[in-house]
RNA sequence: GCGGACGUGGCGAAAUUGGUAGACGCACCAGCCUUAGGAGCUGGCGGGGCAACCUAUCCCGGUUCGAGUCCGGGCGUUCGCACCA
């Protein structure tokens, strides 16, 4: 930037001030990181886009700009900081939205990944671009797919038919954590169920660890309740009921073991494996007519009936507390997936049993009783549900005990009976990993008539995606890629006979669920992670992104590094030490949507404003783990704060001494801003350099070099092609970002003087400007030498609270 | 239905352990500068009152010398999970 006439100050002009220092970043190589050789790692990581085709959206600017800060903030402390930043590239995202556009995926996801690399680069992060990653490249899903062979290895990858969720739109399974009130998450299509043959993960078999090790991470709060509510531990007991005329059990689980006696009836799943074994010849076209409309049944008005349905099965069980025979029914308000997929029904004291009951008029038997209630007290239209006041009732020897005492007593006395066990049960399933898509990793499996089920050996991996031109999913229940006989056509890895591929695609969720492992091995072609990079840069320091993936992406890969370390390849089991949640932008209080119309695109606003104001706005418009409103307002004033940090900097000058008041005020800024920024309280750390600029230019006075220059170094977190452009006025060559973090003296933030509030009896009276260490007395007679606090002072002092350097409480009266 | 988070000026918000409620910013008002201002600078800005003061953090109650903050009850917003036995 030049100017003609050097007697007209130069305008802060971001359109030239921001590419310069991005081309000199570039240059100087400064956000480039020595992988091998570092004293103190620091493994800054975000997560990583979907690169769509309509390009960044405000909410990835949001996301990225807040963990760039942190990952700045922790440089200018002294660390070395490692911060990636790839693409998430494969999945039904990009393939619908090819579908759509009559493109194909393949040549469309480099066109938009480089259009979203355009966008970061002129957002100005600190990323090390030589390590990125994009999950569609072979050189990535050589290793998703070495990864799928790892859990396979250790018996954690198995083949199972079974009920799936399947989305007649999308036209591929869904794990159960895609589908959303019975909706697919992605395109809100009804799903059905369907049998197929899928590749599962056995993630339940860690149910417990995922669990409990939650308690050891840095992590939002509400990020950890989500994963426990869908791990959804539940201690109770598994209860066998032999069934009359027949040598196998019904085994239900319960978490009320205590109300046995009151089990009238138990219930089974329609497609429990039993139901065929038991059904009498009477009810077995009931039965089966049942059966059948549930199945038809999609998830959605099979979750929102309320309404009980069932048939008797003509079977009867024995209850093993009573002895007495119980009906077994079937019913779709029992569940196959959670459980045993059977239940004993206490209608008593459950609503849904209650209900049940009483549509198909079963007997209903009070075994618990209130504080209220007598052994007889009729249970009027409802179950008695509360679990932790009532008291058995009709439950022979039990009879008198506390429900939460009954609970453990009645399943161990079932247990001496041979009844039943205590047990834990699980809400989580297993994950499903198939896809019957064209636009994903090939699972590397091979059948063979002779061998089996044959896994890809590692030396012939990647299993490469053929192109094809055709890659419209159909309603036949298997990959486009089942079309394409010349590809899944190979000899068994094992014996050389003709064999075939699996044609299914393994889930998006893991290719992300290893990705942060990739990142500082992705110039390696040879291993998936470099052992000793893997060892100085992981786990994971600091970790931000949307709460949107608390329980999809962030239990995955918890899971596949649980394995990983458990196949001794990594020396850690946890991926993220922390994490933070942040919060989402919204625009007129609604989720931004091109149906809407409230779409921010973030080119517009870097091109105004400039990348730093625009950065800086979004950090300032609330906190950042709430995220907040997006106003066009609002950039105007962060806007100003930068104008006024350049002019105070070419105009500052370092004739004299810095004033002794605005340096006080410098060290306490110092300090909250650092405190904030590591706290990620963006909005207070940017509210406390505007209150210091205020102090440092009120009244227009000459601003001196050292009230500024620390300055800079704050603010280069922040906005740091400013800070590089004021640093480099200043007259430093170096970058800013190696300057380190200004350091503030302790002595600095204490004050002399203070300035003391006064209540009487609670109510501020007065202030005084106080010595800061002065003496109760001393404050209470400097108080009362003040006329209005003497004024209040009515009546004998019958009390002093003295806080030292902030407030003295005259009690009066 | 169950569980979490939240509720503060005209607006976005701050108040980290109970200690001056409203920092910082937007908008607005007044003034300065200017040929001009959608620029810059200075000051004001919860409500009431000339003032001293009074009043005010969704509502009601409690604990405390003192409550936006803690406790009990209610209302509202919002996000998870949801026939989970």
């Amino acid at each position: 930037m030049t100017h003609a006439d050097p007697t007209i100050p130069a305008p802060y002009e971001p359109s030239t001030v921001e590419p310069r220092w991005q081309q000199r970043w570039a240059e100087r190589g400064t956000n480039a990181v020595d992988l091998d050789h570092t004293t103190r790692p620091f493994y800054s990581l975000m997560m990583f886009p979907y690169p769509s085709a309509e390009g960044l959206h405000v909410g990835n600017l949001f996301a990225f700009t807040g963990s760039d800060i942190s990952a700045r903030f922790h440089r200018l402390q002294g660390h070395q900081v490692f911060q990636p930043l790839g693409y998430d590239a494969f999945g039904i995202h990009s393939e619908n939205y090819a579908l759509k556009m009559g493109a194909h995926p393949m040549e469309m996801t480099p066109r938009n990944v480089s259009n979203f690399q355009r966008q970061l680069e002129r957002a100005g992060l600190m990323i090390d671009w030589r390590y990125k990653v994009d999950t569609s490249r072979a050189d990535y899903y050589k290793w998703t797919q070495w990864v799928f062979l790892q859990l396979y290895k250790q018996g954690l990858a198995y083949k199972k038919a079974g009920a799936v969720n399947w989305c007649p739109t999308d036209k591929t399974v869904l794990a159960n954590e895609q589908v959303e009130n019975g909706l697919c998450e992605r395109c809100g299509t009804p799903v059905e169920q369907r049998f197929l043959e899928q590749w599962f993960f056995r993630i339940s078999q860690y149910a417990e660890r995922l669990l409990h090790n939650l308690d050891t991470l840095d992590w939002s709060d509400i990020t950890k309740h989500a994963q426990r509510n869908w791990l959804g531990r539940s201690e109770g007991a598994e209860l066998s009921f032999a069934i009359d005329e027949h040598s196998d059990y019904v085994r239900v689980f319960t978490t009320r073991a205590d109300t046995i006696y009151g089990a009238t009836y138990l219930v089974l799943a329609p497609e429990h494996p039993l139901v065929g074994t038991v059904t009498t010849a009477a009810q077995a076209d009931a039965v089966r007519a049942y059966q059948d409309a549930t199945k038809r049944q999609d998830l959605i008005t099979r979750k929102s009936v309320k309404d009980k349905t069932g048939v008797f099965t003509g079977a009867h069980a024995i209850n093993p507390a009573t002895g007495a025979p119980i009906p077994i029914w079937i019913a779709d308000y029992v569940l196959m997936e959670y459980g045993t997929g059977a239940i004993m029904a206490v209608p008593g004291h459950d609503e849904r049993d209650f209900e049940f009951a009483q549509a198909f008029t079963l007997p209903i038997v009070r075994v618990v009783a209130g504080p209220d209630d007598r052994a007889d007290t009729p249970l009027g239209d409802t179950a008695f549900t509360d679990d932790t006041g009532g008291r058995l009732v009709n439950s022979a020897q039990f009879d008198g005990l506390p429900v939460n005492e009954a609970k453990a007593s009645v399943t161990a006395w079932l247990a001496d009976g041979g009844h039943g066990t205590a047990v834990v049960n699980y809400r989580l399933h297993d994950w499903c990993i198939s896809r019957q898509r064209y636009w994903g990793p090939p699972i590397p499996i091979i059948y063979c008539d002779a061998c089996g089920t044959v896994p890809v050996p590692d030396s012939q991996l990647p299993v490469e995606l053929p192109f094809l031109a055709d890659f419209k999913p159909d309603d036949s229940g298997v990959s486009p890629l089942a079309r394409d006989a010349a590809w899944y056509h190979v000899p068994c890895p094992a014996c050389g006979a003709a064999a075939r591929r699996e044609t299914d695609v393994s889930d998006t969720f893991l290719d992300s669920s290893w990705y942060f492992l990739r990142y500082p091995s992705a110039t390696r072609d040879d291993v998936p992670f470099d052992a000793a990079r893997t060892r100085a840069w992981l786990p994971v320091d600091s970790y931000i992104g949307g709460n949107e993936h608390a329980v999809l992406h962030l239990l995955y890969s918890r899971f596949v590094t649980m394995v990983l370390h458990d196949a001794g390849h990594l020396d850690f089991e946890e991926p993220f030490t922390k994490f933070r949640a942040h919060g989402m932008i919204i625009r007129e209080g609604a989720k931004m949507s091109k149906s809407k119309g409230n779409v921010i695109n973030p080119d517009v606003y870097m091109e105004e404003w400039g990348a730093d104001a625009f950065r800086m706005y979004l950090m300032f418009l609330g906190p950042y783990e709430e995220g907040g409103d997006f106003r066009d307002a609002g950039i105007s004033g962060v806007r100003r704060f930068l104008d006024r940090l350049w002019s105070s900097v070419r105009d500052c000058s370092s004739d004299g001494v810095a004033d002794a008041e605005v340096l006080r005020k410098l060290h306490r800024t110092i300090k909250k801003v650092g405190d904030d920024t590591a706290r990620l309280s963006y909005n207070t750390a940017i509210a406390a350099m505007m209150e210091y600029l205020n102090a440092v230019r009120r009244g227009e006075r000459n601003v001196h070099r050292d009230e500024v220059l620390p300055l800079v170094q704050l603010a280069a977190a922040y906005a740091p092609h400013l800070a590089e452009e004021c640093w480099n006025t200043l007259g430093h060559d170096a970058s800013v970002f190696d300057a380190g973090w200004p350091m503030f003296d302790p002595s600095m933030l204490l004050d002399d003087t203070v300035e003391l509030v006064v209540q009487v009896n609670g109510k501020v009276r007065g202030k005084l400007n106080v010595a800061a260490d002065i003496t109760q007395d001393a404050a209470v007679t400097a108080a009362l030498a003040d006329a209005n606090i003497a004024k209040f002072c009515v009546g004998e002092i019958r009390k002093v609270i003295f806080v030292p350097k902030r407030l003295l409480n005259i009690v009066v009266g």
